[in-house]
DNA sequence: CGGCCGATCCACT
DNA sequence: GTGGATCGGCCGA
């Protein structure tokens, strides 16, 4: 049905952009012999070493942020608030730890039934912290191109959620929302 | 080793 | 709008 992506897409420096053009594109797992689809419809980019949102600022390097250090491609999975497993996609060349959070997706199988927030993206997909570090281009978990673009003057663009503790950084204008309504064909 | 805290969510007021 | 749940990761001692 879709085409995989490329890793030059996954590679390319800027990350703000990809979580724009990540918009619209199907995430797909595949656990315990389910598949699982879900349409991204919002985004945040965090911006690496430089940015105080991100896990890696300061070049911070940790067994868990390590993950986000590898060459673009791959998933960064945490646990949040002891509970919730967040699905981020890491972009950039090995080094540069880049990546994009998935906020919320739409869920094709249930309806047009949307799923905000990332804890809940994870939970309806399958996706768990101990699947960090996974391939985006592999048997349990793929990023596929369904043709679904949106138009720029379509994506709305806001400030991140829930990092007050970033300083000026918390004002960044790297929160990408898109409002697509599913419907077959 | 102990203590603090979080890229959240839900129930309740 | 507010507060509690819940636990791995991180840091300081």
């Amino acid at each position: 049905m879709g085409t995989l992506l490329s890793s030059i897409f996954y590679q390319r420096s800027d990350v703000t952009l990809i979580a724009k053009e990540l918009l619209g594109k199907a995430l797909i797992t595949c656990f315990d012999g389910q598949e699982r689809i879900g349409i991204i419809t919002e985004t945040e980019a965090y911006a690496g070493i430089t940015d105080r949102a991100s896990h890696a600022y300061g070049g911070r390097y940790t067994d868990r942020t390590r993950i986000m250090y590898e060459a673009g491609g791959i998933a960064y999975v945490y646990l949040c608030y002891g509970v919730h497993s967040l699905f981020n996609v890491v972009t950039n060349v090995a080094g540069i730890p880049h990546a994009v959070l998935i906020r919320a997706v739409v869920l094709p199988g249930l309806a047009v039934k949307a799923s905000k927030g990332p804890g809940k993206v994870s939970k309806h997909l399958g996706i768990h912290y101990s699947h960090s570090g996974l391939s985006l281009n592999g048997p349990e978990i793929r990023i596929e191109d369904y043709g679904i673009h949106p138009m720029p003057a379509q994506i709305l663009v806001s400030k991140r959620i829930g990092i007050d503790y970033a300083g000026p950084d918390k004002d960044l204008l790297y929160r990408f929302e898109f409002p697509y309504q599913y419907s077959d064909g």
